[in-house]
DNA sequence: GGCTAACCGAGACGGTACGTCCAGTCTTGCT
DNA sequence: AGCAAGACTGGACGTACCGTCTCGGTTAGCC
């Protein structure tokens, strides 16, 4: 038994700072021009030490955004009464946070990990973009018990459905022209 | 006048091999793996020549869009009469054709080119994912005249809806629950 | 015999334009950093002319020496009577010449076009100390007829041995310590 | 003092292979075909490798001339008693010596190194005509006491001619005539 | 005056080397 | 055993020139 803790334990302050290094450099340059490189430089670590704990760049990112470090802005749900209304407001929040460069930057950057390291991609995806189809589910649910929505709509299709043309929105940048209320007003069916 | 055509005209056929080897390498490998070294040495060109003429490697992925050298696959919106078969089918379609790896691969690579350069991005994305806007923008145009839509509906949100759903579904390679049936069901107000 | 002079005649022009931009270059940063390119460019011709009448950079080398446009500094042997004056003083004056940063690096630029280049080094040297030894050997030879130098003197090796200690000194950029009249001192025998 | 040694040491092995490496292709090829690209290769080292040492290539050759593995041909000055003869001997041993390929490759090395990096010339020069300097001068010395050379003379001035006589022949590869034995009879002051 | 030849500039072509940057691995001594 | 430091091989980057090759256009001699 004395085999299992031989050695020096592993430098939590060492982690720290190379993860806070890593969200430093993603926020002000993107997270196409990081490198392990820069991290090792900025947080005062040697490289091997990174490599000995993250097995690649989307394995920090997805640290990062489990940490809380990297995330994006919270867009509640909010309950008004009128589903409709609530969705096409947090719709509207979202793109709204999207036309910050910082926020538009990060969403690239995580779109950018997830589509080069396919297998990384679902745990980067469920930690980000996991907490908004929580909350859109819950919310519809609730719509549903008040009458708002028919009990034959699939929550999860909505979700996704929202997300990915967040998602989509994202990547082209403000060129699309459909309006938030209108996609809600399709998505509920009305 | 005398300017436009001093000098050593450019060579189609040096362009037409640099393209053809990217596209190669595209499909081979993905795009990020893409090099200009690669596709130097495959095309059998010097790397100034390539640099000459295309100032990123996105650019390069659009001119391959734009001659139809890389695409992807084209669906065609049917109409059979009903537009919510038609619709499901379509999404149905694209959704299988996105189990074919290079496909996949072909649409991460897509975002990647986009994700990281944000200008190229509403080029690159109007170029490939316009077919598919363009008809099911149609197909619901013709579904509103044939009284199955209602005439509030915004089409284009309809179309970028679906199509976001694709790019999320691409990303997150099947990750998802939601059955297409199920998004066209919501989206159309079922 | 028609054939001799059909077709353009050679641009005396461009020609000219090449040598001047040529002998600019070659003073203002050194034969070693001498491009062909720059040379085009400069001279506002195109890279071919050039190589249709020079095959390497030390021929354009030795037309420059040869039309005077890129010379040693002019440094007769005066006839005071004392041949040992007048040599002393020649070798000081071409010490004195050396120490001009414009001289020394055009006796670089000689060297090294001649080092890398064997087949041309003796058309070079011939052409730039040429009239140097031609010099040495006339005032020797005046020398012998005055009394003041051996009749089995060998003229040649004596301008040989003098030249020889210039371009050792102008590589060595003045590390070595003996003086000119010392040289001189032993060369004449005394 | 903690700052001496850290990191991983230099690795002796990769220095040995690259200044191996450099001095074979000199020799096989002339310090003028000489790239850093080729060293790399050759010696299996990375460019970096090389750049972190070393800042010019004639700093290299430098090295290779101070360890040893780069030398003109040793041509010790004899002592047989006859002052004149054993520097006539000398002198012909030098230029037999530059009759072989090799040699007047590796002479024509060294002043390509020395004229085109100013800097370096006078390192180079010590370092590699320095032992013939040496013992020409030893030689004179030994000759003043024995009385076969006039007091007065600067064995410096006599060893820079002889020297410079040297590199001149080298650089004009043969085109000159006048004959060892007379160059020595001048300097000695027959 | 038209024809042919050789020149001219410009600038694209396939290459090679440059010097830099980063990846991922491998020693060091210190903790 | 972890850690910072920093050297190692390897390989892509984007740039600069090389020497060659085409263009359109010019300038001569010759029919």
């Amino acid at each position: 038994m004395a085999e299992a803790t031989r050695g020096r334990p592993r430098s939590e302050k060492a982690r720290r700072a190379i993860l806070t290094a890593a969200r430093d450099l993603i926020t002000e340059s993107g997270y196409s021009e990081l490198t392990i490189q820069a991290i090792a430089a900025r947080s005062g670590s040697g490289r091997q030490t990174i490599y000995r704990w993250w097995s690649s760049k989307a394995l920090i990112a997805a640290d990062l955004i489990l940490e809380g470090e990297l995330t994006l802005p919270a867009q509640p749900v909010r309950d008004t009464g009128s589903l409709e209304r609530d969705l096409t407001e947090w719709l509207e929040g979202i793109a709204n946070a999207m036309a910050d460069a910082n926020v538009a930057s990060l969403m690239r950057a995580l779109i950018t990990a997830a589509s080069d390291d396919p297998e990384e991609a679902k745990l980067l995806y469920s930690m980000s973009t996991g907490p908004y189809h929580q909350g859109i589910v819950e919310r519809l649910k609730q719509g549903k018990a008040s009458g708002q929505l028919r009990e034959s709509t699939d929550e999860n299709a909505v979700a996704d459905a929202l997300i990915g043309t967040v998602l989509f929105g994202a990547l082209t940048a403000g060129a699309r022209t459909s309006t938030p209320a209108s996609v809600v007003n399709v998505l509920m069916g009305r």
